[in-house]
DNA sequence: GTGTTAATTTCGGCT
DNA sequence: AGCCGAAGTTAACAC
């Protein structure tokens, strides 16, 4: 954990140079790197992945002219990724040993979604009953295929929120499907939390049915219905 | 900049939770969070982008008798999202000022890329000429339009990696352009780096034609060039 | 401000 | 290990 006034380039997958400025660097127990201002997002200005390693090197005679007091290379160990750090003043230098975290527990995503409305399929309507849940094609699973009250397929594409990218998605799937005459004729239903204007008009163009889902009742059903048994 | 044990919750647009551990905690001029681990990626384990606000507040008596010293509540300030940081022991704690940074210069990019096949547009074929780079159409610029021997229109989608929304994205260019008298027919090529299986075979079902870009290829033949002059 | 596209994307799940 | 899709994606850029 060093804090100082620094210039850093990187090159590699392409080449980036940050200009002499005070920022914080991170030297992770994996050896990674992480150089960051005070501001802006979570997002480094310039990093290096782990696997790598570093090492602490002399300036050379032209950098010692310029005011580096110290050089650190951090080497990728896999490709020619390099960090060069180039350290002027330094304004704190402290180490810790933070352990191995227990990780994140995640909560409310797009499988949790899938799996309520997989469990509530009559959600999309009375009569719909389940095929299957990521049901394989040649260009991808298809989240959920049903069938309506009348027995015919339906493919569901589930996003938390609905965008062009997801209708194109479910168009492609339906395109191919409806190529099978053993699904034939299948129709698609767009569910998701929120959906986009520009996503619904697309999808209502195509056919597809819109659905927004409400994570919160699907849990409650599914809360209530346990306290059944 | 605090090293302190400590859990974490967020609440959101998803839930998540961290357990009691010890992690580093960045609070930046702009008010964001950011909670990291001693490895892992450039990631924090959870944060909170600005605009958000902190506050300290004192622990309840449950957290008290849990041994919690102290409480951060981070509100965003355009959402209901919530970090909650629930302190510990404090193993670090201190405050530096590091001013704006001027920020990244970066290289070599898919700019770089369409620029370098601008160049070199016979990299597509022999006979083929260039017409704009960036065709603008009601829908988005086209990456590069050409003409092929024949003289016929070819739009280029040029990308780092071709995937299949790269496909999807040239698709919708050409049923656009080939709806225009002045630019019909419009062949489509989709060049990149690398391109997926996936996008490869609904390219070439689409009849588009793919082509893989070799960098140090089309900047070799940059830089001899430039030697010849 | 809104929408679109790229990213040194990272991350997780599955084959 | 590689491929593919999702992300609390974030960030830059055009309209």
């Amino acid at each position: 954990m060093v804090i100082a006034t620094c210039s850093v380039d990187y090159e590699g997958r392409l080449t980036a140079h940050l200009p002499l400025a005070t920022r914080l660097l991170l030297v992770k127990a994996d050896g990674s790197v992480l150089v960051h201002s005070d501001g802006g997002s979570y997002k480094p200005l310039n990093w290096m992945s782990p696997p790598c390693a570093m090492a602490e090197v002399e300036p050379d005679e032209t950098e010692a002219a310029d005011g580096v007091t110290s050089v650190w290379v951090v080497q990728h160990a896999k490709s020619e990724d390099r960090l060069r750090v180039r350290l002027h003043q330094v304004l704190h230098d402290s180490a810790h040993d933070l352990g191995v975290d227990p990780g994140l527990v995640k909560d409310g995503v797009e499988a949790h979604l899938q799996r309520l409305l997989a469990e509530h399929i009559t959600t999309l309507g009375d009569g719909y009953t389940l095929s299957r849940r990521e049901y394989m094609t040649a260009i991808g699973p298809v989240d959920i295929l049903c069938r309506d009250a009348a027995g015919s397929h339906v493919a569901v594409e589930i996003k938390r929120r609905g965008e062009i990218d997801g209708v194109e998605q479910l168009t492609r799937y339906l395109e191919l499907m409806n190529r099978d005459p053993h699904l034939a004729p299948v129709t698609g239903v767009f569910a998701a939390q929120v959906i986009k204007p520009q996503a619904r008009t697309l999808a209502e163009d195509r056919g597809i049915r819109c659905v927004v889902l409400d994570y919160d009742a699907l849990r409650g059903v599914d809360d209530s219905e346990h306290r059944l048994f």
